[in-house]
DNA sequence: TGATTACCCCTAGCAGCTCTAGGGGTAACC
DNA sequence: GGTTACCCCTAGAGCTGCTAGGGGTAATCA
């Protein structure tokens, strides 16, 4: 299934939450966290990583991954923490809203 | 707040599960059953009712409106009738994966 | 009756995001 | 020393929504 755009910029500041995470580490806690449900291609996480860091909300440094490797480490900035919850609540907003019009019926039921 | 892609179509879909409806009727039902959370502009309406009926999930004749002007009606093709719980599902699921990933906690935790 | 409003339809071009399909470098392992 | 696994990156295509227009006809009002 194709990802929407979007969400995956919430799932990333959600998998950068608790602590510095190199990309390969965001890509797979998303897999993991959503069953799978997203296959997250490369090309599709890293531009977004580079998205989220000129838009400010998340910033970076090279480091080293716990088997070694160089990988560059994402952390959200205050502005991006500040997003988060933000950009939650416009989820479930949205969510609602979809919820809404994919369950009730016959708007001539019940319209004005 | 801007619309998630691919969501449009399920709600086209879900407005024309009753009755034939032209455009204009398919746009108010969205806004209202949705609160007014989708704009919903009609240079995003109209492409994609084209779109789904280059497709074969809808198909349309024209017609007079209630208030006597020509309209286009669109309604469901037997394809689209069946394609409508299946985008229904993977939205439920799409939406499943989403909220857990919004909702659970820092993977060091519980991951295996 | 002539002008205005409301209804209804449409399109071109831009912008944003994902996906495809590659390429590349380095540590660990055999 | 070669191979695998890990980790990063990008160009270009494709899809979709949005902006910013245009146009035609029925109803309404001055």
């Amino acid at each position: 299934m194709e990802l929407l755009p979007g969400t995956l910029e919430l799932l990333i500041l959600r998998a950068l939450r608790w602590e510095p995470t190199h990309g390969a580490g965001v890509g797979e806690w998303i897999r993991l966290v959503t069953d799978g449900a997203f296959p997250l291609e490369e090309g599709t996480l890293y531009p977004a990583l580079h998205r989220l860091e000129r838009r400010g909300w998340i910033e970076s440094e090279w480091g080293r991954s716990d088997t070694g490797r160089r990988a560059r480490f994402y952390m959200l900035t205050p502005e991006g923490r500040q997003a988060l919850p933000r950009l939650k609540l416009e989820w479930e907003r949205y969510v609602d809203a979809v919820g809404r019009a994919v369950n009730y019926g016959n708007p001539r039921l019940w319209a004005p």
